[in-house]
DNA sequence: CCATAGTGGTGCGTTTTTTGCATCGCTCAA
DNA sequence: TTGAGCGATGCAAAAAACGCACCACTATGG
């Protein structure tokens, strides 16, 4: 679209944080790039970038601009989705922000399905803490969120939510193996291996041990559930996670065992996109499937 | 905003329904404006008019470029008062469907008490039924929407709303003048002069006296509320209105009785808007002040 | 404390894009 | 059948955008 130029050209001095820099990303000469923001401005009746010394900023006009300019090259993305689908073609790029939970199993299963339907649709999947997730959203850098226990929340419209218990993750011969469920002082007596602060499981985990009075004292701290499972596979130690991210299957060698109610309620699973935006067509066919897959 | 020129053209071609007319409009020749068209299309991927023999029509494909085009501009209007709100500056112009009965008295106060604190802000007030009041917000032609018992309210997000029952409208000389309260088939021995079918306290009317088994023939049947209460005033005729467009103070030679909620249990006047669209910062400001007026 | 490298801004000749004019081919209604 | 109205197009003129060279300014580091 080359009358959205411009656009282009003001996201590409705000991420570089200059017009010499941004000039070469343009393919443009410095001189006419920076005359082009300069007409810009002039026309949208005021200044949007703060002139530094060491470069350019986006004022908070900018950044109300910058705004809009997101909204609108999405909505227009939506607009060539639904001009596709017109003509019986089913093509887009569905960008998904989503807990590590959903990486080994759940999410590789859903998009498989979804592609032998559409083969045409192509995906984009990034991990990302409830935090910077959201952020996401705003940023429209995901069209779908899928996080345990998100933070705000504030623009965060839900889809769909489902409630998951916390699960003790062991090896198959592991003492606690064949319980039907445990309560979490069992656990304390065993190595533990914790998802690291940011994470839900782990917040929930924390807020439970805090009520009975004990706290956790992990021999493994992660950022990787990955981490949090294979350890816990291959030794005496117990891990954490929620049934979505576990396979039963896929894993005869492990045992999933829940965390009674009483210590650990569990917490929801939120499928959601940003407050008030349209998603695409692809987007929406995808958050409808994995709605009813959960 | 010259780079959304083209946006401007296509516009002007599906109102006129032709390039030549669209070229007067534009002050461009129909040649330019031809290969403008055409290099969108190009870049589109997709041809967004279809070309009749008698002039140029939107596809499919175009009508969704088209609501794109409005959303898109108004986005950018959002934000540059959002920009002006930075600066200290209040401007920025509010349009308003809204139906008959605000038009009298409500209105008018609510605008120059709002413009009494800012000037510069302007207003358009469309007179729409309920049905027509929901186009003119998908369509972009209307901010805020004020209407009593709205249609099918699909797009119609709701920002407040007030129950309004169905008054009496009449002489203050009239027979029933001094009564707490009127039952329908009290005013069914006199004069009847009733709004048009379109109109939502229409409906209520009609609907109260088939069930009870009576059919409403009024001898004077009108689109114009303001005819409504002028024939009642003047005669012994009962009108009907609701308490919104009616002002005692203003009129002290008329009389306004309620209905008895047993026969006409009255409707919802709607303040909202388009669903999932921001509003701009005027518009939002003086839907507030609406609602709390209500 | 000054040299230097990096920043945005500008004058001017050149290139690219857009526009206007004239004209073609087509369709439909009188 | 003819004329009016439509979109499309070739070509030259006008306008806009661009690249180059260079200016003024300012942090930073030897």
């Amino acid at each position: 679209m080359r009358h959205l130029r411009i656009y282009d050209m003001i996201e590409a001095v705000h991420r570089s944080g200059s017009i010499r820099k941004a000039a070469e990303d343009t393919n443009i000469t410095a001189s006419a790039l920076n005359r082009r923001i300069q007409a810009f401005e002039e026309e949208f009746g005021s200044e949007i970038f703060e002139r530094l010394p060491r470069g350019m900023r986006l004022n908070p006009a900018g950044e109300l601009l910058l705004h809009h300019i997101r909204l609108q090259r999405q909505d227009l993305a939506r607009v060539h989705g639904q001009v596709a689908d017109l003509s019986g073609i089913r093509r887009g790029h569905v960008k998904i922000a989503c807990s590590q939970a959903l990486l080994p199993y759940f999410l590789p299963r859903e998009i498989s399905k979804y592609r032998a339907e559409f083969p045409d649709v192509t995906f984009t999947v990034n991990v990302r803490d409830r935090i910077q997730a959201e952020k996401d959203l705003v940023n429209f850098e995901s069209d779908l969120a899928l996080v345990f226990e998100p933070a705000h929340m504030v623009d965060f419209e839900i889809l769909h939510s489902v409630h998951q218990p916390v699960m003790a993750v062991m090896s198959a011969a592991h003492p606690l193996a064949g319980r039907e469920s445990l309560r979490l002082r069992d656990c304390l007596e065993y190595d533990l291996v914790l998802p690291a602060s940011q994470f839900g499981v782990r917040m929930l985990l924390d807020q439970a041990s805090a009520r009975i009075g004990r706290k956790l004292e992990p021999v493994l701290e992660t950022d990787s559930f990955d981490m949090v499972r294979h350890f816990a596979a291959y030794g005496q130690g117990i891990g954490f996670q929620i049934p979505v991210g576990l396979n039963a299957l896929a894993r005869p060698d492990m045992a999933f065992v829940p965390i009674s109610a009483r210590d650990v309620s569990g917490g929801e699973l939120y499928l959601g996109h940003l407050r008030k935006r349209t998603l695409p067509v692809a987007a929406l066919k995808f958050a409808n499937q994995i709605a009813s897959a959960l």
